[in-house]
DNA sequence: AATTGAGTTAAACAATTGATTGATACGCGC
DNA sequence: GCGCGTATCAATCAATTGTTTAACTCAATT
């Protein structure tokens, strides 16, 4: 009969909770609310998850790990120039970030986790930011000379995601900001080269961005 | 209505109310927690402010004011070279976002703002983001050629925005990526000269950062 | 057929919350 | 003193919240 019903309810409880839990955040989010969006009973959350914060935590490790599957990173084949693949880069964590008006919760629920930080963030930190941050460094290092400070580096690792972030983060403001017509602009491809063009600009890898008219 | 001696209360209200509401965020916090640390009894906040909710804007902006206030622009004399003013608006605004490790609540509460838009948004972006979103862009203009496109430009600006804020939207996720040594070499003017550098290279009016031994 | 046990349900619980009330004290001009 | 408005207080209200409980369903197992 109800479709919805094929799926178990704990795991619909585990995806609505995602959504509304990204919304409104912890602790104005409601287990009532939860519950009626998921047409389950008010007490299938204690009973499948113990309490709401247990709910919650499942709920972060859940969206975190659909959204890496969704949008993996390229298999670069060998010798891929490293300019390339820090395009690349910008490109697939941009996707990540942005992709989708309203089925981008997941990112919200990471962004909650970061500006409140919970027993969720070590484990998001380890599972999913490190690697990727490690990737971009090194990445980074072949376009730098070896005597290249490690410290400066890990700032030109900061200025590429928190450039790829603030698409994100400043989302609202940029909306208020901009014409309806400039802000629909901002797709995640141009946004992508345009980030790309800035870090490869500043390392040399790439001509200056002020340089109009010049070309081969 | 309200006569200048009855101030004390409801000026404690708004600092503490500030300070918890970032802290915890506005479902999350409770009257009766500010009322206790602002040492007010419970129903002071209805009394002054009508309600919860109208508190916190008032809280809002209260902050927002007076982190203006705390770190002015610089006074720039006639003349005074883009390339200049360009590192004063970023020590500037790294300053405003990040000084403070307990103080620095009026940035939180902003951010809780800007994630979770409410009615006090649209009026901390017209009174706050765009004069400041403007003047940078003017900064940017005299250092590009007239030809170079107007949303180039203001992608541009993003770009130095998202990297200064990513130092405070990403400061939780630094602490436990970083080890403790290298999270407490994150300062300010530091962070200020690597993103004028950035984007200085990147607009070709300063050498590119691999550049090493160039020297005059 | 009887039993078991996981899943669901409605009802209720205790605690917390924002808001209201009526009383009281204080300061002021008359 | 008297009247009047402002501010604070303790007590309380009505609503919401997370959680618990006990009864019920139903398919699989014995």
């Amino acid at each position: 009969m109800e479709n919805l019903h094929d799926e178990p309810t704990k795991r619909r409880l585990l995806e609505v909770a995602g959504r509304v839990f990204a919304e409104k955040g912890f602790r104005a989010a409601t287990v009532r609310e939860i519950c009626l969006a998921a047409e389950a009973n008010v007490a299938a959350v204690n009973y499948h998850f113990g309490d709401k914060h247990q709910l919650y935590l499942e709920a972060v490790k859940h969206a975190h790990r659909q959204r890496i599957e969704q949008f993996p990173l390229p298999q670069w084949p060998e010798g891929t120039p490293a300019a390339v693949r820090l395009r690349d880069f910008v490109r697939t964590f941009l996707a990540r970030v942005m992709h989708g008006e309203g089925r981008g919760w997941e990112v919200q629920l990471m962004l909650r986790e970061v500006l409140n930080p919970t027993e969720a963030t070590a484990m998001l930190v380890q599972e999913y930011v490190r690697p990727h941050f490690e990737l971009l460094n090194s990445i980074l290092a072949e376009l730098l000379p070896e005597s290249f400070p490690l410290e400066r580096r890990r700032l030109l690792a900061f200025s590429v995601i928190g450039q790829c972030l603030h698409y994100r983060v400043g989302r609202p403001i940029m909306q208020l900001l901009l014409s309806e017509e400039d802000f629909r602009r901002l797709q995640p491809d141009l946004l992508a080269d345009h980030i790309s063009n800035v870090i490869l600009a500043a390392l040399g890898a790439a001509p200056p961005l002020a340089a109009e008219g010049e070309s081969p």
